[in-house]
DNA sequence: TCTGGGGTCCTTCCGCAG
DNA sequence: TCTGCTGCGGAAGGACCC
């Protein structure tokens, strides 16, 4: 999908067609997770800081994304490749590898080309977003031809043709080839994929180790043998929370390891799992990191047992100077428990976590609680003006614009905060439909009233 | 005004066991 | 008994991806 996230925010809010949009964390320590097409013409680009987009591009509209309906859109549109093929590999909310062979699509130009176009039209009907696709051989090639093809287009890599196409892109093409390896291979003359081809498998194990080295030569060679996989195993399950102020008191510190502890307790059981290790991330105010990390004897999923066992590698970390970041995981993943590890909680009469507290504002120095009730650019809906979206908000006001995806640009009113006809609203879907959709198609966000 | 959150995989080092 | 080799699991850090 094309800039996805902000794409979904045009989509949804027609006085932001054509327009910069960036989507990302509002707080002082945000980065971009989004920009618009029209907003990377500012040089605005993901990972950038917050405060550095709005510098480059300050007229932009500035949102925090809205990861339940990304992931409801995302839902439909991997519906929509399972309809091509059985061997679907999704690699984020807006990105995915296809097995057409495993489909049925013939092994030639035309029918690889037919498939790729139809998915695309399909996604537009069903989403009324722009999707692009790479057409190739291997999974290293389609994800480049889907690169050059975005915004809205379709590549197809010729067999036979991959290495002379190769060979004079960047070492930065290849996936895996990031700012460190990069700059490793910049400094030993390496600057191209050709010239990486040249330069020997043995010489590129020697400059970036065994695996990278040989996984590197051989996509130089275009060479990739990686089987699309549809299912894959979660490893590890972690939440994290950068903080707006650096935190220094040693005891907000530790309970904010047992929020984390607790919070990601939930999410294991969510998902059904348990694990062994428990892992401890902490982010300095001088933006080191450190993790410590302990393996129990058994997997547990018990909030207790997570909180202890993160408390005690709390313990060896020194944190004088002030924490920016703190993070808990669980890794050595299994569906099972062992019911007698629970024996490691010690104290007894473990209150029960899991499952209840709703995610609540991070208990920093929370900013405006205004802008935490009205996050900007999630929806509401007005007894009188009916439904629209936070605009902006602040010094007890809100700001609100009326319009819905398939609206007219609408009009914009400011109401106090606590103004008893505004509520937050579910957003609405990007295309109408009429009554007799589906074609299989989960429309899924099943979160919140009005869906159960 | 520095630099999110949730992951995966790899490397290195260390201690232990055979 | 001592030493060297090898394999392995755990711990820590780094790079990368979206």
């Amino acid at each position: 999908m094309d800039a996805f996230f902000a794409s979904v925010e045009q989509a949804s809010k027609p006085s932001l067609r054509g327009k910069a949009v960036v989507v990302g964390g509002l707080g002082p320590r945000g980065v971009v997770a989004t920009a618009s097409y029209e907003a990377r013409v500012f040089g605005v680009h993901s990972a950038m800081p917050m405060a550095q987009a709005r510098r480059l591009a300050p007229n932009a509209a500035y949102l925090v994304p809205r990861f339940a309906l990304y992931r409801s859109i995302s839902e439909q549109v991997m519906g929509l490749l399972r309809a091509v093929s059985p061997l679907v590999e999704p690699l984020s909310l807006d990105e995915a590898f296809v097995d057409l062979e495993a489909g049925g699509t013939a092994w030639d130009e035309r029918s690889a080309r037919l498939a790729g176009s139809k998915l695309r039209a399909d996604i537009r009907a069903v989403t009324g977003l722009t999707g692009s696709v790479g057409l190739a051989a291997s999974k290293m090639l389609a994800k480049i031809a889907s690169e050059q093809a975005k915004p809205d287009g379709l590549v197809l890599i010729e067999p036979g043709t991959e290495r002379a196409l190769l060979g004079p892109l960047s070492v930065r093409t290849l996936p895996g080839v990031g700012p460190a390896t990069g700059d490793h291979l910049r400094r030993a003359g390496i600057h191209t994929v050709g010239e990486l081809a040249e330069a020997g498998e043995d010489e590129l194990v020697r400059l970036l180790g065994r695996a990278h080295g040989h996984a590197l030569f051989a996509m130089a060679l275009a060479r990739d043998e990686r089987p699309v996989v549809a299912e894959r195993e979660t490893k590890s399950v972690s939440v994290e929370d950068t903080y707006d102020v650096d935190i220094h008191d040693r005891g907000r510190v530790g309970a904010e390891v047992q929020r984390l502890a607790d919070r990601c307790v939930r999410r294991l059981r969510g998902a059904g799992l348990s694990g062994r290790t428990i892992v401890l991330k902490v982010r300095r105010y001088d933006f080191s990191t450190l993790t410590r990390s302990e393996t129990l004897r058994g997997p547990t999923d018990d909030p207790a047992v997570v909180r202890e066992a993160a408390a005690r590698l709390l313990d060896s970390v020194d944190t004088t100077g002030g924490v920016r970041l703190l993070g808990v995981g669980v890794s050595g993943l299994a569906d099972y428990t062992q019911e007698d590890l629970f024996a490691q909680a010690a104290g007894g009469g473990v209150r029960e976590a899991a499952g209840e507290e709703p995610e609540a504002v991070p208990a920093a120095e929370s900013p405006a609680p205004a802008e935490r009730r009205w996050p900007a650019g999630h929806d509401v809906r007005h007894a009188l003006h009916g439904h629209g979206w936070v605009q902006g908000s602040g010094l007890g006001r809100v700001t609100v614009r009326f319009e819905t995806p398939d609206s007219e640009p609408g009009r914009v009113k400011t109401f106090r905060v606590d103004d008893p006809a505004l509520e937050p609203a579910e957003p609405l879907p990007l295309v109408s439909r009429g009554p007799g959709e589906s074609e299989g198609v989960r429309a899924g966000g099943g979160r919140g009233p009005g869906s159960g």
